[in-house]
This record gives structure tokens, sequence and C-alpha cells, in this order.
DNA sequence: TCGAATTCCTATTGACAAAGTAGGAATTCA
DNA sequence: TGAATTCCTACTTTGTCAATAGGAATTCGA
């Protein structure tokens, strides 16, 4: 499994806060509502640096989250990158690629395709190209 | 991660015994020590259905594994499958894709996108590809 | 026929992460 | 003031990964 529920959960609520920002703020509770999951486990994955770091919070009453920038300036692999902290496909290339064996192994090229091959999707989608169901031509 | 040590390790031993082979039979010994691994984990690799199914063995003295074809006829993607299990990315796409929302989720096809990018990406090398290093070129 | 080397089979363990729950403090608005 | 929210920390449960362990069955050479 390269993406969890951590992952998925977090590209679901920043395609809703998208969809229902307008110009005020989106609270956890509809969204939660929204996309029938524990308000509570969706407070965690905001919680992530790296996914609050997308978004401007406003507590309080009639407070919430808004998207930080426009949708199609957030790439799917980017919000997925921010919830899970790597989505590298294989162990060997974690924290960089500095596995210790990686000059006498001929299977380390393999796992480095893989990974770009990854990325390089994940990172060709955007937050707007999902929304506006840009289809089966581009997805 | 997308691919664990299980599927390192019988990709691994898949490349050992196709370049040990010769007419006769690879002990798992032997191959543990050149990949300085413990037997008894391979063991446990190897004696995977799936796995073994793609081997020839020959139990006793003398005795070890071979290829049950020749090495391009295995894909990369084929051999992970069988250590594996699967190699889908993302739950939503387990057992063959029946998740119970997939019609209404607009997030869905990305993950049948990412699948097919990994798969196809996997299943266009060969062990041979590994084992004449054809090279950064293919891979 | 014996003994060494092998595959085959089943159980067990320890560590860790994923998924989710819980309770309450601080903030913000009408 | 009170309702609704974000923020923060801690806990629990469950399952999988990675590996170890011990022994039964098989096969060969000497």
């Amino acid at each position: 499994m390269i993406v969890s529920t951590r992952g998925r959960y977090a590209l679901s609520i920043m395609l809703d806060i998208a969809e229902h920002q307008g110009d005020g703020y989106v609270s956890l509770r509809d969204s939660a509502q929204r996309q029938k999951v524990s308000k509570k486990y969706l407070e965690q994955i905001i919680i992530i640096p790296e996914v609050s770091e997308m978004l401007v919070s406003k507590g309080g009453k009639y407070g919430g989250y808004r998207l930080a920038r426009s949708p199609g300036e957030y790439t799917v692999g980017e919000v997925l990158r921010a919830a899970e902290g790597s989505i590298c496909p294989v162990s060997c290339l974690e924290g960089g690629g500095v596995c210790n064996h990686k000059e006498e192994c001929s299977v380390y090229p393999i796992w480095q395709g893989l990974d770009e091959v990854i990325n390089n999707y994940l990172d060709g989608i955007t937050l707007k190209d999902v929304l506006d169901k840009c289809g089966k031509e581009k997805i």
C-alpha cells in the first residue's frame, strides 16, 4: 500500500474544502459529515504540519479551513506526500535513497524508475483537474 | 511502501537463481550466503505458493531450485505480485477494485490510473533485462 | 545402508504503524 | 455569555512485517 487512509482522507478533505469554501471557511464538522468519516480522525490528519501549511485556518465559531492557494496550484502528489510523509514505493529509496548497497545492487535502478513513474503521474494532476472531473483522457 | 522485503527478496533470489543455476540447482544456503540474508527467511518467501510455482524444486542433497521458465519470460511485476500477493497502491483497488463507493468517488479514477502506470512499468521489465543490466535507457 | 544436505511445514515472537478514540484547552463570533 | 470551532496530547486496538525456531520428509553419494 503506497497510499493509506491518511493520504486518501487528506486528498478528500482538500477537495471538499476547495469545493465548498466559497469566500468563507469550511468546518471539519461539515466536511466530515459530507464524507461520512470521523471528524476526530480528520482532525488528526489536518494537524500534520505539512498538511496544515497548505491551509488557512480560523478558530472559533464560524471558523474552519480554506485553501491557501487556488486548487490548480496543488498537485495530488503534493497533497499525498504532505499527509503520508513520503510516498516512496520501497524502503531502499527512503530518506532520499541513501541505501548502503545501491552501487552493487542490480535492482536499485528499478526502484528509481518506479519512483519516477509514480511521482510523475501524481504530480501531473492538480486538485482543479479532479474537481473539473477533467476525465478519462487526462486521468 | 508498495514493495516490502518479501518482494525485494523474492526478486533477488529469482535473479540469483537465474544467474547461478547453470544446468543444476541452486540451494537456499548458497543463495542466502551470497545475498547475506537469513536462509530461514528466504525459505518463508519461497514457500509462498505463487512464488514456488515459478520454480522447480528438488529436495535432498545437491537439491535446490531452478527457474521453471527462462529469465526473459518473467516480468518483475509478476515476481513482485507473486511474493506480495498484490502490489496495488491503495486499498480501494484491492480484490480487483471492489470498492463500494467507486461510482460516487471523484478520486477513484486517480487510483486506477496510478495502478496502471505502476503495473505497466513493472511488467515492462523482465528478469533477463535486469541480468543483462540492459541499462538506464530501458530501466 | 548411513549420514549429510536439502526442501517442506507449522508455530511463535517482537516491533511498529495504521486507524481511530478521547478529553479538554484556547479561540472567536453573535 | 454561550455556542462552535481549532488546537494539543495521550491512549487503544488491531494487524502486518520481519524474522526465528524446530523438526519431518526427501534425496543423494560413499
